[in-house]
RNA sequence: GCUGGUGUGGCUCAAUGGCAGAGCAGCUCAUUCGUAAUGAGCAGGUUGUCAGUUCGAUUCUGACCACCAGCUCCA
């Protein structure tokens, strides 16, 4: 007999006993739900015979744990489905992602939307057949000569890998299908209730462009059906906030194909975003100790030479003439805004008592970026950010650091974006000997001044390899969109290296020459991008101080025209935009109009009010407020402005 | 850049190897209306672009362009 610690006493069971045994001894509920288990905190397949005296936790769907390695069976039974349809198909991985799974295929030709019908339908099967997952072992030659032999040419660079461990290769077995895998795995096929393969593109080998591209069927599961279904509507939610659709219904941008890709206009609407946002960026900052600065957005090739960008980011840039041609003068629009800016600084002999010197700008920059890469406002050709490089004492880095940190926090806290970021601090990596700039002694300096900083900020952040910039580490804050992709959209980067190449000289207290810090930072990140995440986060309706068109006033009938121009001039003369609708419409009809576009407040004017100075008022989100003195609501609606109120 | 998908009035979508159609939006007229759609009429298209096949192409083929999903790359 052997001792079992549960959640809340111990039992005895007989020695070999499987966890999935016990589960069924406590209950059916339980023995239905249950995924995987942890052995003395290891986590372990439910078939694994126990013979000793052990602590076992239980780990359903509602378990992170539980729903990864669900879902990770899920992909086998992908798997397996498409090896019965398509025995040709050459098998890469299947892991288990954030809100599914996926499975990468070497297939002759692309699944298409009805092969992934047939997929599902064969999956369906499997399911229903509720075949055990069982597992078993291989030594590495087995394993090799076993893929050899299938033809399985990504296994066998997989097992080869293992090879050299002195370990068996572990696999796993439902049915007819093998696959490599460590595991571990729901007992059985049968549990996988709700499934749905929800598209097929194209992933390369291992992540490298130099690879073949696979196809990569992404999919996901759940226990419930219902919890499918809910999973489902939430994506399709998700499409109703996506800015690429709602920011060109709304009219905030547009592309055009003569234009170019990467390009996108902006429309009336969301030049006036983006204006009020530079607006009040540029003027906190100046509160702030920040100078402005405005430099020309290209320059000579000589500039980027020195600044390192001509060596690393050439590929990133737009040149003028011919880039190789020594005897003519060649020119490149900015890719970044640091050279120019540090021309500022370098405008005459500075002193130490001029540091930190903190210059602001609100910068374009001109990227060459892959055609494929292109999305809406997220990913563009020219962009426009709230750019700023610091140059300062090393004794002032923590403080500046620190200062730089609380300003985006501020910001992107005030427009409502900071609760869906999170903190990435983008480090070097050493083996990249082609991108990065500087010695190993000067990342390491770098580097360990920002984790220093972080700690004492306590800044909570996960660690980025090879994210950083050419010429230093970064924090990147991190905006996780609707679809659950993450982006940045600020970055503070520490940069011990180009102050040197630029000469950026300071006479310090003791008279002698020092060269300064510089950090290179975003306070709202790119204009685009930022516009295209609030569109997202409020649906389009954006909260009242940032909205292109503020108050729309609605008559009742034509003869009340007059009376809506009268208010809105007053609003106008206050800076709240206003405009009025004199369609001759019903007002049912100008209400909804108003409503879609999302306008944060609807004034409505008829005889009562016309003949009262008063305005009937309804606020988006909210409905009728009620008839209110136009005083009244100047108040309400200056009150939302001054503290920008976000509903 | 790579893989796949898509491209028909401003928007949503029909149709066809032989005169391209509807709803919404727009304009005009009538209506002057109280919190999410009043009625009638009018106008709007070289079917993404350029080639090819064909008596005839929006439809078939190819190239290019743009958009979408993903990979790779990055604010």
């Amino acid at each position: 007999m052997i001792k079992v610690k549960l959640r809340d006493d111990y039992r005895e069971f007989e020695a070999g006993i499987t966890p999935d045994e016990i589960a069924k001894s406590i209950g059916a509920g339980l023995y239905k739900a249950v995924c995987v288990c942890r052995v003395n905190g290891e986590v372990k397949d439910l078939r694994t015979p126990l013979n000793e005296n052990c602590e076992v936790e239980f780990l359903t769907f509602d378990d992170e744990e539980g729903k990864r390695v669900f879902r990770h069976s899920a992909s086998h039974i992908l798997a397996q489905a498409v090896k019965r349809l398509y025995p040709e198909a050459k098998l890469a991985i299947g892991p288990a992602i954030d809100n599914g799974f996926y499975y990468d295929f070497d297939v002759e030709k692309p699944f298409s939307s009805e092969d992934l019908l047939k997929i599902e339908a064969e999956m369906k099967k499997i399911v229903k057949e509720d075949l055990p997952i069982e597992h078993f072992e291989m030594t590495p030659e087995e394993a090799i000569a076993y893929y050899k032999e299938k033809g399985e040419i990504y296994k066998v660079e997989l097992v080869e890998e293992h090879a050299d461990k002195g370990e068996p290769i572990s696999f796993y077995k439902q049915g007819e299908f093998t696959e490599l895998c460590a595991g571990p795995h729901i007992p059985s096929t049968g549990r996988v209730k709700a499934f749905k393969l929800l598209s097929c593109t194209g992933a390369y080998w291992r992540g490298s462009e130099k690879n073949k591209m696979l196809q990569r069927v992404y999919a996901t599961a759940f226990t419930k059906a219902a919890d499918l279904e809910a999973y489902v509507e939430e994506l399709e939610e998700a499409k109703r906030r996506d800015h690429n659709k709602l920011g060109r219904e709304l009219e905030y941008f547009t592309t055009v194909d003569v234009i170019g890709q990467g390009l996108p206009v902006l429309l009336p609407k969301g030049a006036r975003v983006v204006q009020l946002l530079q607006r009040w960026v540029e003027d906190v900052e100046q509160k702030r100790g920040y100078l402005l600065t405005k430099t020309p957005l290209m320059a000579k090739r000589d500039l980027y030479r020195i600044s390192g960008h001509w060596d690393h980011y050439r590929d990133g840039m737009f040149i003028m003439g011919d880039p190789d041609d020594e005897e003519n003068e060649c020119f490149a629009m900015r890719p970044m805004t640091c050279p120019f800016q540090y021309q500022v600084y370098l405008n005459k002999p500075r002193s130490y008592r001029e540091l930190p010197m903190r210059l602001g700008e609100t910068s374009t920059l001109f990227r060459n970026e892959d055609s494929g890469e292109m999305h809406g406002l997220i990913r563009v050709r020219q962009f426009t950010i709230s750019e700023g490089h610091l140059v300062l004492r090393p004794d002032q880095l923590e403080e500046e650091f620190k200062g730089c940190l609380e300003l985006c926090k501020y910001f992107l806290g005030i427009v409502g974006l900071l609760p869906k970021c999170t903190f990435r601090f983008s480090q070097w990596d050493p083996n990249n000997t082609e991108k990065y700039e500087g010695t190993a002694e000067q990342w390491d300096k770098a580097q360990a001044a920002m984790a220093k900083i972080l700690a004492d900020l306590e800044v909570d952040y996960e660690i980025g390899i090879d994210e950083a910039a050419f010429y230093g580490p970064k924090l990147d804050i991190q905006y996780h969109n609707v679809y659950g992709k993450e982006d940045t959209i600020v970055t503070i980067q520490i940069d011990m290296l180009l102050a040197e190449k630029f000469g950026m000289y300071y006479t310090d207290a003791d008279g002698e020459k020092k060269l300064p810090y510089i950090i290179h930072r975003t306070s709202l990140g790119c204009y685009e991008r930022t516009l295209a995440y609030l569109i997202e986060t409020y649906a389009g309706a954006l909260p009242m101080w940032m909205s292109p068109t503020q108050v729309r006033m609605l008559p009742i009938a034509d003869r009340h025209q007059e009376a809506c121009q009268k208010v809105a001039d007053q609003l106008d003369a206050l800076g709240i935009r206003a405009e009025v609708d004199t369609r001759s419409e019903k007002l049912g009809y100008k209400l909804r109009d108003a409503q879609l576009q999302k306008i944060p407040y609807m004034l409505v004017v008829g005889d009562q009010e016309a003949a009262d100075g008063t305005v009937s008022v309804r606020k988006r989100g909210f409905g009728d407020l009620g008839v209110m003195n136009v005083d009244d609501f100047i108040k309400i609606a200056l009150e939302d402005v001054a503290t920008k109120a976000a509903w």
